[in-house]
DNA sequence: CGTAATGTACGAACTGGTGAGTTAGTTGTA
DNA sequence: TACAACTAACTCACCAGTTCGTACATTACG
């Protein structure tokens, strides 16, 4: 399972590469599944945008639930992996807390797709993920992260204690999260597109404001 | 065309009434689709559902498309209804933006279907809305009675003046929609139900909380 | 030559949409 | 009042196009 060797590299070898074949069928589907959501994806659609053919999909997946599966669960490592080498014991608790805040605003702006997935599998009740060994139940880093951050912040006495880590987290992402997910219906209704790069650095400032200014207070 | 005058009520007479025939396909199909999505919400089901046929979805909507459009439009006249009859003028700028954020939090709360229908609309790229005149680019009455309570707090020197009531809207809305939303991922993956009863007063006084110590802070 | 990897062709079930005809109620008029 | 003419509301059966999935054949690597 652990990502073959490929040392030597066997150069242009394309085909009979079970592990490329894998890879390519999965970015596609992420893009597809991301795109149309998982009723309007279409497993033909994305077989045609492969190198590969269709049978390809249900020989190494088994069918696209699976393949939805499989890349929900890709998806999500990709952010674990970089809240895991988010290293702020070194701060002071508000930058710290700033910097995590900031770190998921970069994560979710430059990974709308993932945004994205994530809402389709919010309409589909998280039952993808309730399939899923290796997402149902396993924690964040970002949560552990965050813990330590509060504990440091209370002990000094600059933050309230009457909220937890998960709060503090469900707060970020909600506002993170926003942004990309519902811009579209905001920007018919509204007329504002929450993307602006002008209004971009406002935003990831506001993100830390809302937060530290919370914490802070009282 | 007009309703029919239905003065004198003609009672029990159920059937061959336009009106009543055309809203109970809206109610039926507004469940439908937030609950399965547009791609996955069956015509053949909605109708199903209804006491009549599905040539009658056709016959007053058009379409499926159409007729999800007009499922959103009377989903929004909901909520711009009740944020229209909000009256905070009396109130103290904090104490008007603290009813206002809990308004938006009862009402996002006690409308999963609506919260849901958005985030589907969402991963359409707000299509729908743009074919509809009724939704696109009108305003909500809500950032009218935030753009006044933010002005007042401004002029009484409460208020910081970097941010306007968009921003302010956006913050309230990502909170509120998010723990509606996002509810089943953040379960399956955190083992918390954010709409567990018992947290719900905590999250209800931390919208308010979140924006008041932000707007008055600096 | 055995087997993993791949490609082709096909089909059963489903899906949105429609054509054609029916029933109930309303209006005008003699 | 009687009744023909008209229209809105409704039903049913069906189609044309998709969609997921698979049976079967083929290729190439070790």
């Amino acid at each position: 399972m652990a990502a073959p060797p490929s040392g030597d590299a066997p150069a242009v070898d394309r085909s009979r590469d079970a592990e490329r074949t894998k890879a390519e069928i999965l970015a596609v589907a992420a893009h597809e599944f991301a795109d149309k959501g998982y009723d309007g994806a279409r497993v033909d659609e994305i077989a045609a945008k492969t190198s590969t053919t269709k049978r390809m999909i249900y020989y190494y997946f088994g069918g696209k639930e699976q393949l939805f599966i499989e890349v929900l669960e890709r998806s999500y490592a990709v952010i674990r992996s970089i809240e895991r080498d988010l290293d702020v014991e070194h701060l002071d608790p508000i930058d710290a807390l700033r910097s995590l805040a900031e770190l998921t605003f970069d994560h979710h702006e430059s990974h709308p797709d993932f945004v994205r997935l994530v809402s389709i599998e919010n309409i589909h009740r998280a039952e993808h993920i309730a399939h899923s060994t290796e997402l149902a139940g396993l924690a964040n880093p970002a949560l552990d992260v965050l813990t330590r951050i509060l504990d440091r912040g209370r002990a000094a006495g600059y933050f309230r204690d009457d909220v937890d880590a998960l709060d503090v987290h469900m707060a970020i992402s909600a506002f993170c999260v926003f942004r990309i997910a519902n811009r579209h219906t905001f920007n018919a209704i509204f007329g504002r597109d929450m993307l602006d790069p002008a209004r971009r650095e406002h935003h990831r400032r506001m993100v830390g404001d809302l937060l530290v200014s919370y914490l802070t207070s009282r």
